[in-house]
DNA sequence: TAGATTGTTAATCGATTAACAATC
DNA sequence: TAGATTGTTAATCGATTAACAATC
């Protein structure tokens, strides 16, 4: 039912970041321009569906020479606003939510989880990794006193609801949903579900057969 | 360039975990049967696009009834291996790896990560969430000793590559990695990308629209 | 029986891939 | 200049959505 708005279809959204590192690597190795067919052999993708992905930025290249990588860098930068920082609440300090707070890389990506929350007595007033663990019932008047957008949900799945049902009430705009389930909030609120469940069943599919198609290839081969 | 082999779409593999969990909660409240307008409006998915998915499951529904719940989860978890266990190496014991060591989530899916390896020796020889964690140089004989088909990558970007190389030379089959990289693995290895930059990505973009777009609507409602 | 709901076939939509002219 | 590489337009492919007959 959900409506993609974005002018950037989502596939491309999500390669974007992947190109990202790429470049910064290739970049920070000293070289300064590069090529589509130079990517897709890297990254082992389509160099005319990367022209397209790359298209997005507004970046022009240039033929026989490629794009500017500082270009580039700029650019997706620019336009996930990495350089920006959006802060962010989580709910949920289980080991996937210790996790989330303990993760450097973010920084990168201008994301920052400035508090999280527990309905575990236990926790609650202690820290990890530098981000204060506070009772949940404080999340309300936090979240908008500090005018926080971004919502965390690392709960398990009987509480997902619930909590999204607090964010939503406390004026959270869009939530990051670890937990396996389809969340119920109003249009305006994004969702974006992280289903751990989902990756791990495209891969094993994938192995079953792989295995499968490479014993029958060895058949034939016989 | 990958192709997928499987005769199920990826969509609709990624789709069917949820059914899953959906489902399992629904059938514990006691329900026997249900239709896809009912999971359409708990999911807010279409329904058609719902009949398609189960379809593939190879339960049929009955007119006006439904499908017997129970016989869908019997076939998801048929479908996926749910009742089997795929045992799993994991590299990189750091906040993330730790993470997944812990998620107890995993034996629903019939997956079990068995070891963790690291290069760090403050760590090995330690145990996390009572898997030990044991020197990489261990990795390929153990490996093999063990039958292990899948490796799960949660080491820094840098060190991906490497890992990979080590997990396909021990015969590992299928990857997850956690690592924003794209690695190069002999075609026969499948690997999955679990990029949580890409999630977040689709995320922070949809909110900048999300927000453009309502403060349009507003702007028009005046 | 009447109507809810299924399964299937056809139409639509969107993303990927192919073809090709433009150009550094 | 010749050729690598770009950007664009058209063709293909696959998934979603719509239409509808079948049936419990």
């Amino acid at each position: 039912m959900e409506k993609q708005v974005v002018g950037v279809p989502e596939p491309t959204l999500r390669r974007l970041p992947l190109y990202y590192h790429y470049l910064k690597a290739v970049f920070e190795k000293g070289r300064e321009h590069i090529s589509c067919t130079h990517i897709g052999r890297d990254l082992d993708l389509d160099p005319v569906q990367i022209r397209k992905d790359l298209s997005f930025t507004g970046i022009r290249g240039l033929p026989k020479v490629g794009y500017q990588i500082e270009a580039l860098l700029g650019a997706i930068e620019e336009f996930f606003g990495y350089n920006r920082v959006d802060e962010a609440f989580l709910v949920g300090v289980g080991n996937l939510g210790r996790a989330l707070l303990g993760y450097e890389g973010f920084s990168r990506y201008g994301f920052k989880i400035v508090a999280a929350f527990d309905q575990n007595p236990d926790l609650v007033g202690s820290e990890i990794h530098q981000i204060s663990v506070l009772p949940i019932e404080k999340f309300a008047d936090l979240c908008r006193r500090m005018q926080i957008k971004i919502g965390v949900i690392t709960v398990p799945e009987q509480q997902a609801q619930k909590v999204a049902d607090i964010m939503v009430e406390s004026g959270i705009k869009g939530i990051w949903n670890f937990a396996p389930v389809a969340l119920k909030v109003p249009e305006e609120v994004v969702v974006e579900n992280e289903i751990i469940a989902s990756g791990l069943a495209v891969l094993t599919k994938k192995i079953q057969t792989s295995l499968r198609f490479n014993s029958k290839k060895q058949e034939v081969a016989k």
